[in-house]
DNA sequence: ATAAAGGCCACCC
DNA sequence: GGGTGGCCTTTAT
């Protein structure tokens, strides 16, 4: 992470239609999203993520952060954290329509670097607000699903859920 | 500094 | 179908 950190943040652990989330926030802009497997490792990674970063626990303002996200399904404001190129392309993420998907290609397209299609998808994977840059939308070319962090089988359930909720 | 690894894709069998 | 090589960035040595 090159950008500058943040100096002080909260965080929470909440359950949504898609099982556990873990979210870390400020002044109602999401830092962090993620899908959580193992509770008891839920704050690991935004620790290692935000090292230097005041964390202060806010189940209250996580779970209604959960239910705008997932329940109202109304869009909430992200500061994604990373080098220019990563954020250059989870930016073009977030141009993709709800419902749609695009491939790799298309958004090494959109960032200017038609070449860089393996870095495009590198940086997807390494997107740390799921969901909300949507990195779920990115599909292989060749119409398979290609790769997620939690496991395929949630990533088609994202946008099976998506074009049911448009 | 250098190497190796990607959630890929186009191209060849 | 399956292998292979190359694109560019990040991460590990």
């Amino acid at each position: 992470m090159k950008s500058n950190p943040p100096l002080e943040l909260s965080y929470g652990l909440a359950t949504c239609q898609f099982g556990n989330v873990v979210i870390a926030f400020a002044d109602n802009c999401v830092h962090y999203l993620s899908f959580c497997i193992i509770i008891a490792n839920a704050y690991d990674e935004i620790r290692a993520l935000f090292p230097s970063t005041k964390l202060s626990m806010d189940e209250t303002k996580t779970k209604l952060l959960t239910d705008i996200i997932f329940s109202k399904n109304e869009p909430i404001a992200v500061c994604p954290h990373g080098t220019p190129f990563q954020i250059a392309v989870w930016t073009a993420l977030q141009n993709i329509p709800k419902g749609t998907t695009v491939s790799y290609s298309q958004i090494a397209h959109e960032i200017g670097k038609p070449n860089a299609v393996r870095a495009v998808a590198k940086a997807i994977g390494s997107n740390n607000i799921a969901f909300l840059i949507p990195c779920h939308r990115v599909i292989s070319k060749n119409g398979g699903l290609a790769g997620f962090k939690w496991g395929l089988e949630l990533k088609k359930q994202l946008l099976l859920w998506e074009t049911n909720n448009l």
